[in-house]
RNA sequence: GCCCCCGUGGCGGAAUCGGUAGACGCGGCAGACUCAAAAUCUGUUGCCUUCACGGGCGUGCUGGUUCAAGUCCGGCCGGGGGCACCA
């Protein structure tokens, strides 16, 4: 479901859902070629009615519980793409899709109220140990929490008769020296109807866009209103009340006071409009009378002064003691306040999940009822025209109305594609459940054990999956609140980009370019080629290799080395033939190692030889189980194949070591690489004589009297500088290590005849002889 | 502007608890095998210095804590990410 596949439907002229199958059936190819374990019982498409049938269900849901609802607002329109977009998908002022500049337009629009799981969405972070603190501070901010209090101003003229703000620094109300108004407050709308200056202030302010650069650049302007509001404790201090362009109606209560001494932005606006600039918090140590405001605001800690009952206070106590008593004046209210805005899930597209309601002119908005759903995309729509299909098909959109049975018609909006996203994986529980879940299987399943996934949805798909497991429990359908347990957010796969020219020119393909004579040039002439950095694949760019051409060339088994080797998971990976090269290679060493050993015991023999050789190979092999063990549980599969690499190494060095041990050695390696390497560990398996499958096989079990040997080396330091190392019994005794170390060569040499003031011995680790 | 993360050989990266820096791989160099090449195998590969033994330096820079710092703390420099008139 999606806008790609109504995109290429306008480019191709293909149905959105041949499209969307086809790729489908694509992908699912490259997964089965791959090797992966999939359990395709439990897939479904989200595009499919019979998905789509239980989402609306769940609307319904959301509908009575009050967590939908439909209001008009100022909403981010993306120009190219024709819809309306969520805030999390507006990145730095553009469409996270289609990278055009959002305006900014007021619609009415469905919205999920994601704001009153505000302060629970933030709380339950604390709880997800196993995700990563990154993600969790992107959520945290984005979520944006703050403390403060709500409270009035009175004001001298109508047609109000007093303004609310809210602010979170309370202590400063006595370095205040102007109220602020947003140009779209209701007072400053009601206000601009009768004064034509103001009114085109306003569309002043309006007209400055949205755009990052337009922001950042532009300049604090006021309209001064003549208006003036009274200091709530000092009934003859009299205050402007402007309307301000950096004002922001969509937060607090759309109205400030500055307080320019504490706040870089009111210290801006009074500059300009030469208002009074009185500091009241002081630093600790700072004499008040002598400190001032030069350029920057003080937004640090200190005590208060200039403020009567204040003076004297810190901050805290400063600000808890003005919410006393305005609240008991009974004009504030501490409040919380949210960053967080409600998620708007209306999008003017074809290719979604339609919204299940009807709208009558005298019964307003009417929910479908749920023994009529699903309702289904009509098939026969037409791209060759801007604007939403749904909305300019003949006949779909008008019904009668559910209620009063009257001429009616459907909502023409879809569904985000983010809401589908947002309960696939309840779904997968029971993919085939009547309803929406089978609280059976949830109950199970739930939550994810391990969630992988990139970064970039920190705060899309992470956030709104939160919100619906929530949303979901409170309509009964689960019993967890968090829906991902553990949360892993991988790399991309980038690789070099080329051009045909080094000031610029045709980007191309890795596949078009070869490098040869320690130069890079196009296949097959002379033509050099400029290299640039390697970046994320993308079409755009060129630098993509088609996974099917690698297969064909490798196999399987080595992209998927290839994936685990060398980077940690985390990070992005650089996609290069040599490092592929080089993991194909390491595939025939390991099948040849397996053919090579001849004369091995069957399958089962007990290990009765103990010469040397095979001691060093057992305790090799012994170290790599527990190792890979260790690394793979905890995701560290670049440090898992180093491992093994290791485990390869000792069978060269084993050298005699033959018979049972060499036997022990290469069933263990083939059965350590079979979660990476399936197709060759089978194929192994097989060779080496077994009649079962390697992944129906007991994951080795590490002896732990093999893993650690008898003897450990230890390092021996002088002045922290390192002279040399003593072999010596694990179980060795201090003074024993400490004596063995004293003797050597090189430590007295560094010690020049004189005796050590200090020998520190770390058990295991490390001796330091200080001279 | 605010917040967060990261700087380790030619490259990807190890060292996750303050205890041998550079595991493992890629690349390079040398050798064996070969008529030759490829493949394979063996050795070698942080930098400087030394015929050699050895010595010195070394985890962005800088200062500190410690017997001991890639790891902890302060200040800077560089790179990446998030938020951005949020009161």
């Amino acid at each position: 479901v999606g806008l790609p596949a109504e995109n290429a439907a306008r480019e191709k002229g293909v149905h959105p859902r041949e499209w969307t199958y086809a790729n489908i059936a694509a992908m699912r190819e490259q997964l089965m070629g791959r090797g992966l374990a999939v359990d395709w019982s439990r897939e479904f498409a989200t595009c499919d009615p019979e998905y789509y049938a239980r989402q609306q269900r769940l609307f319904l849901d959301f509908f009575r519980m009050g967590l939908v609802y439909r209001a008009e607002a100022d909403v981010n329109w993306d120009p190219v793409d024709e819809t309306v977009l969520a805030n999390e998908q507006v990145i730095e002022g553009r469409g996270w899709r289609s990278g055009a500049l959002v305006e900014r337009r007021k619609l009415s629009q469905w919205f999920f109220k994601i704001t009153s799981f505000a302060d629970d969405l933030l709380g339950g972070l604390d709880q997800l140990g196993r995700w990563p603190e990154k993600v969790r501070l992107m959520q945290r901010n984005w979520i944006g929490r703050s403390e403060g209090l709500r409270f009035s101003f009175d004001l001298n003229k109508a047609p109000l008769s007093s303004i609310e703000v809210f602010s979170t620094r309370p202590d400063t109300i006595f370095g205040a020296s102007f109220i602020a108004l947003s140009p779209e407050h209701p007072l400053t709308e009601q206000l601009a109807s009768k004064d034509s200056k103001l009114a085109q202030f306003v569309a002043e302010c309006r007209a400055g866009g949205t755009a990052e650069e337009a922001i950042e650049t532009a300049e604090k302007r006021g309209y001064d209103t003549g208006i003036r509001a009274r200091h709530p404790f000092d009934a003859d201090w009299e205050l402007p009340v402007y309307v301000a362009n950096f004002v922001l109606m969509a937060y607090g209560t759309g109205a400030i006071f500055g307080c320019p001494a504490h706040d870089q932005r009111d210290l801006d606006f009074a500059r300009k409009y030469r208002l009074a600039v009185l500091p009241v918090v002081i630093p600790e140590g700072v004499d008040p009378k002598s400190f001032t405001i030069p350029e920057e605001a003080y937004v640090g800690p200190g005590r208060l002064a200039n403020s009567r009952f204040l003076d004297g206070l810190d901050v805290d106590n400063a600000k808890a003691e003005v919410a006393r008593r305005l609240e008991a004046a009974g004009r504030g209210l501490r409040t919380v306040h949210y960053r967080l805005r409600d998620w708007l899930v209306s999008r003017q597209r074809y290719w979604g999940c339609p919204i299940p309601v009807i709208h009558c002119q005298s019964c307003g908005i009417v929910p479908v009822a749920a023994e009529n759903l699903p309702v289904k995309l009509p098939d026969d729509v037409r791209f060759d025209s801007p604007g939403n299909p749904l909305a300019l098909h003949p006949t779909w959109k008008h019904t009668a109305c559910p209620k009063c049975g009257g001429r009616a018609t459907r909502e023409t909006d879809t569904f985000d594609t983010f809401v589908d996203s947002s309960w696939y994986f309840v779904r997968f529980t029971d993919s085939h459940a009547e309803d929406p879940v089978n609280r059976d299987a949830a109950r199970y399943w739930m939550p994810v054990d391990q969630y992988i996934g990139g970064v970039e949805h920190a705060v899309l798909h992470l956030l709104y999956a939160r919100f619906f497991t929530r949303a979901m429990a409170k309509a009964g359908n689960l019993t967890v609140q968090e829906p991902f347990a553990g949360l892993f957010t991988q790399g991309m796969v980038c690789h070099e980009t080329y051009r045909a020219a080094a000031d610029g020119g045709d980007w191309l393909l890795p596949e078009d370019v070869e490098k040869r004579d320690g130069g890079v040039f196009m296949r097959g002439t002379d033509i050099p080629v400029s290299v640039g950095p390697s970046e994320k694949m993308s079409k755009s760019k060129k630098n993509v290799i088609a996974p099917e051409t690698i297969i064909d060339a490798f196999g399987a088994d080595t992209i998927r080395w290839f994936m685990l080797s060398d980077t940690p998971p985390e990070r992005d990976i650089e996609w290069t033939q040599e490092g592929a090269e080089g993991c194909w290679r390491f595939v025939q060493r390991i099948y040849r190692l397996i053919t090579e050993a001849e004369g091995l015991p069957l399958p089962g023999t007990t290990i009765a030889e103990a010469t040397d050789s095979d001691l060093e190979l057992r305790r090799a092999t012994h170290r790599a189980i527990a190792a890979v063990t260790e690394d793979l549980n905890a995701l560290r599969f670049n440090r898992a194949v180093a491992q093994i690499y290791t485990l390869a190494n000792a069978f060269g060095a084993a050298g005699a070591a033959g018979g049972a041990a060499r036997r022990e050695a290469l069933e263990t390696m083939v059965l350590l690489i079979g979660p990476m390497m399936p197709h060759l560990a089978e194929t192994c398996w097989e060779t080496l004589g077994h009649k079962t499958l390697v992944a129906m096989a007991r994951w080795p079990h590490a002896d732990p009297r093999l893993v650690k040997s008898d003897t450990i080396t230890i390092a021996v330091q002088v002045n922290g500088k390192r002279r040399g190392e003593i072999e010596i019994a694990r179980e060795a005794g201090e003074e024993s290590v400490k004596s063995s170390a004293l003797a050597l060569d090189s430590v007295q040499r560094a010690l020049e005849g004189k005796p050590p003031r200090r020998v520190i011995v770390v058990p295991g680790r490390i001796v330091n002889v200080v001279a």
